[in-house]
DNA sequence: CGGCTTCTTGATCCTCTTCAAGGGTGGTGG
DNA sequence: CCACCACCCTTGAAGAGGATCAAGAAGCCG
């Protein structure tokens, strides 16, 4: 049933030529972590030499995605949690009035796929928002490799109450803050994301929509378009298209640091 | 300084009569999961014979937590999960202007706490809202079990991962219903949770307030209270005071099945 | 170039919030 | 035992913020 409501908007809503639904074609080479630049950030963050080692033995395989195409889909059986390399991913699944709902965006050195675990299937779908690399990591590997080895499973525990976080602060965005106040929390987030990823907090290229964001914070693309509007009126940004950049980032952080302490 | 929020908010938003803000009191008895009724709802749940023997071995703390009290308040050191053995827990954070955000209900069955695993401190409060008693369940012995035991590790991870569809439907609520809906939503969610236990499924007593329901739901209690007069009027419901008599559950889902699928 | 998508901006409408008042209830202390 | 207070809930009226509807501009691609 969740597959027949998949299947309704792809043909009402989704335009043709985004040319989604194509499924990614699977897999070239073999990574290993211990090489990797996003090891600081992402999976073996905070693992030692050993186990480290023992994660690259499980041999993680690249896909690579291009903008538009799926990596998963809502109700897809669950078997691989996905590392992001390079590239941007958008998470979002249907609902039964045939509009979308985003539930979350993933940048390099993140982890995706964990709504997965509890019942074995996806709960939400995947796409790339621009050309995407990943690793594929196995998750009866990861699962395996954590009953032998001590500090993997906090790892993966970690990872999973980090998301639980993260879903946490965006409820309270949704639950008590105005529209300026969420578009100013988005950027923000972004900001941080990219600034421990090396890139600059103040200056960087949005890979969604309008109304993509509008969907992630509960609002209309037009009032996210009035609310950037009204940010570069007040000297806070800077808005060309999807390019952004933070002109009073302080002020932009104090917006958002009223509500949340 | 979230404790400073915290110290504010108690002298300018806690009613004094509450006794809020009162410790629990620690402990008394240990309890067996392998005799508990709510094993086929709580973290037991699925297990096989083996692994349950060892999971009582771990010899849980029972602790009661009276009305108004507290089990953990958001910033305290991370060492137990809580499952619930009997009463009604509320979870909730403190913004930085004094208002408080409900996050999550969780009554007898439910597993509560895993929101500190990520950085070892409690990243929300839990109170509760009428008398309750809850196991401790040590998470350092549990995580050692975990390693030693290969369901188990499944079971912690599943635990979490259903932990994060919750958020993440809670979220899609907040993000793309109106009141009505919302309140139609969260009544059907409790509605489902108290047939699972064996309690009626249109019938029972709301153990939060109309600002409590609000703030979880991302509404003023004024319009939770116009929402259930709504319902009254169009004879989905009976409400008087807190107690609640659904009428016309199929008419109430339905109002909610448009939405999600 | 034309068609399409995305974005911006204006005008209007509607939902929910805010403000205000009154009733009911439980607890406490005189 | 009753009076009073604090709290919770309901309901009305007014107001604000965001949704909706609509039009037009700018960029992209075949």
């Amino acid at each position: 049933m969740s597959t027949a409501a998949l299947e309704a908007r792809s043909i009402q809503f989704i335009p043709a030529a985004a040319s989604a639904g194509v499924r990614a074609p699977v897999a070239q080479m073999k990574t290993q972590c211990s090489t990797c630049h996003l090891r600081e950030l992402c999976l073996p963050c905070g693992m030692n030499d050993v186990d480290l080692t023992r994660l690259d033995n499980l041999g993680f395989t690249r896909r690579k995605i291009k903008a538009g195409e799926t990596l998963y889909r809502e109700g897809d059986k669950f078997t691989h949690l996905y590392a992001v390399r390079f590239g941007t991913l958008k998470s979002s699944l249907i609902l039964s009035d045939g509009r979308e709902q985003v539930s979350g965006f993933h940048i390099a050195g993140e982890l995706v796929g964990l709504d997965g675990v509890a019942q074995g299937r996806h709960a939400s779908a995947t796409m790339a928002l621009e050309d995407t690399e990943v690793c594929a990591i196995s998750y009866t590997a990861l699962a395996d490799l954590a009953i032998s080895t001590a500090g993997m499973q906090h790892i993966v525990s970690r990872m999973m109450s980090r998301e639980i976080l993260r879903e946490h602060s965006l409820m309270m965005l949704l639950g008590s803050m105005n529209a300026e106040e969420r578009l100013a929390a988005f950027l923000l987030n972004l900001s941080q994301r990219y600034a421990a990823r090396g890139y600059s907090d103040r200056e960087f290229h949005l890979r969604m929509s309008r109304a993509e964001i509008g969907s992630y914070l509960g609002m209309k693309l037009e009032t996210v378009s009035r609310a950037f509007s009204a940010f570069q009126q007040q000297g806070l940004l800077e808005v060309d298209k999807r390019h952004i950049r933070i002109t009073d980032l302080e002020e932009l952080k104090h917006r958002f640091d009223v509500r949340v302490h």
